[in-house]
DNA sequence: CCCTATTACGGTTCACGTAACTATC
DNA sequence: GATAGTTACGTGAACCGTAATAGGG
């Protein structure tokens, strides 16, 4: 049969189910749903007018048609893997990818990547926005070990929001993190203004995604919480999809925002944004550096640097 | 790399252009356009960060990291191939599949496919039908011998309408054809009936796509002629997609149709339809009949039949 | 100027998922 | 009733085509 018309995909999931003698074993290699491999096979199995499997109550059996080309098959997925191995060791040495949430991309990393491109002017930075959330939800079969696993596969570095991954890969914790009330120095002034914290009830709350679903209370409950004010309707007000528009509008004055000053240190040292009271509350979440064990040496150099300089 | 997260289109793709050095050269080969190629190759390389073709002014050099993986890529699609064609010798054998032209198979195949049947009660017919002109017009990166031999591969038997198709197949010319005028006997009588050929102007005219489309003239341009009939619009009336519908119109007495009366064959024996001039334009084009070399010998059996069955 | 590859943009198909169903233990 | 595979149906993304562009002889 000519490689034009070889029915790639199909081919794949036999495979994969051959190998497992199931289709739902083999849907979760794949990542994808048993109902997927079944179509595939259900394909390829017409296409060709022949049966491939026997199907018993649980599991199922091969045919002897389909053994007598599973070794052919075999051989045939391995030379394609031995030959993107082979590509991979071309892979350009400047470039280091880099995947981390939009936030922290925008308000944490792109401010300070130039000094790390100062200090290694051979390396080309590559930087992904990427969301766990989104990914997950498109991708139902995948669990989220698996999805971080193919993210630490296809970057070099990857930075996460949340728990300590348990992955069997490098990881740092990257720093600490808190939140407390910030706002512009405007809404500390004049009629309304925001002089004790029970004031907050005064002005718009702004909140983002993670701040609203990450664990059990909304960064906003938290902090009410902590500063003793009861509310009823803690999750009230403006909602944008990252922190980093959260903290913007609250530079433009449009009111409070409770989130982790750590992204908005240049508006702090400039004064744009303050902190009016001294209430924080550590959050358990914290950013997660991750890189694959054994990476190069340039990946370890941003690793090593991007802690240093967060955690001044 | 694993298995599940192998680019296998754009692997293939690569292969291909690998081998013949042009992009264009492999999309011919894919039955693709040369921007699909192109796709596919820049995928590839900016998935791996790996170049793999130096552009040249005509034509392509291979880089060394794609000559690194040739060889393996090439032996894993040649695997996938052989495995493809093990399993071809386990299809099951029961089955013969028709690909002809809708009015054929409905007029012609399909009103004496029990007698074929009642020969030979283990064969299973699996009928098709398609049309080459929309087929080639939805893909058009292929070239019509190529779709004539995919479907010789795909089916046991083709039937085509046309001039005898230059392909390295069994080919058997299935019947002469001509065409001319019929049409319902009750367009004979009465007041404005059908007594000399000048008198089709006072009737409407029943056309179909093929009568119009194939070669130089259309069907009532032909028949015209050979009636000595001038027309300044010899394609005025009633269009049908398939000859069949404009006879089932003619059948109606809705009007008067040129086509060849082997489709009509029973209308004929009838009377429902009749032929009332002595006025006949034999086709250069006739129905061929394509089978693989070395086909099976229900095929041969199927073949001989059919040659047999339209030949009486 | 011609030939080949690329890019932007838009469309179609194919692979996939959800949900409901079937079958077997 | 639990588990695994199937089927119907709808959706989204991957793949591809058209048209316009680049670039090199």
């Amino acid at each position: 049969m000519h490689v034009s018309q070889l029915p790639l995909t199909a081919l794949r999931a036999f495979e994969v189910a051959a190998r497992h003698l199931s289709f739902k074993a083999a849907a979760a290699e794949l990542h994808v749903t048993p109902t997927a491999v079944s179509h595939q096979i259900h394909q390829l199995e017409s296409m060709l007018g022949v049966v491939l499997f026997e199907r018993l109550h649980r599991g199922l059996a091969l045919t002897a048609a389909a053994r007598s080309c599973l070794q052919p098959l075999r051989n045939g997925f391995e030379n394609l893997a031995q030959a993107m191995d082979a590509l991979s060791e071309f892979r350009e040495m400047g470039v280091l990818s880099v995947s981390a949430p939009p936030s922290f991309t925008l308000r944490l990393l792109m401010p300070i990547t130039h000094q790390f491109l100062a200090l290694h002017p051979e390396v080309d930075l590559n930087v992904t926005t990427r969301m766990r959330e989104p990914w997950l939800a498109s991708r139902s079969a995948k669990d989220e070990a698996s999805v971080l696993r193919e993210w630490v596969d296809t970057s070099d570095v990857v930075i996460l929001f949340g728990g300590k991954p348990p992955l069997d890969v490098e990881v740092r914790e990257l720093m600490p993190l808190s939140i407390t009330l910030l706002c512009s120095p405007a809404l500390l002034e004049g009629k309304g203004a925001l002089r004790k914290p029970a004031d907050v009830s005064g002005l718009p709350w702004l909140h983002d995604e993670r701040g609203l679903k990450y664990g059990g209370m909304s960064f906003w409950q938290q902090w009410l919480r902590a500063a003793g004010i009861e509310s009823s309707t803690p999750d009230r007000g403006h909602r944008f999809t990252h922190a980093a528009l959260a903290i913007e509008a609250a530079v433009r004055g449009e009111g409070l925002v409770v989130t982790t000053p750590a992204l908005c240190r240049a508006e702090l040292a400039h004064g744009t944004l303050v902190a009016p009271f001294d209430i924080s509350v550590p959050l358990e979440a914290s950013y997660y550096l991750l890189a694959r064990r054994g990476a190069p040496p340039r990946v370890r150099a941003f690793a090593d640097w991007l802690c240093g300089a967060l955690a001044r």
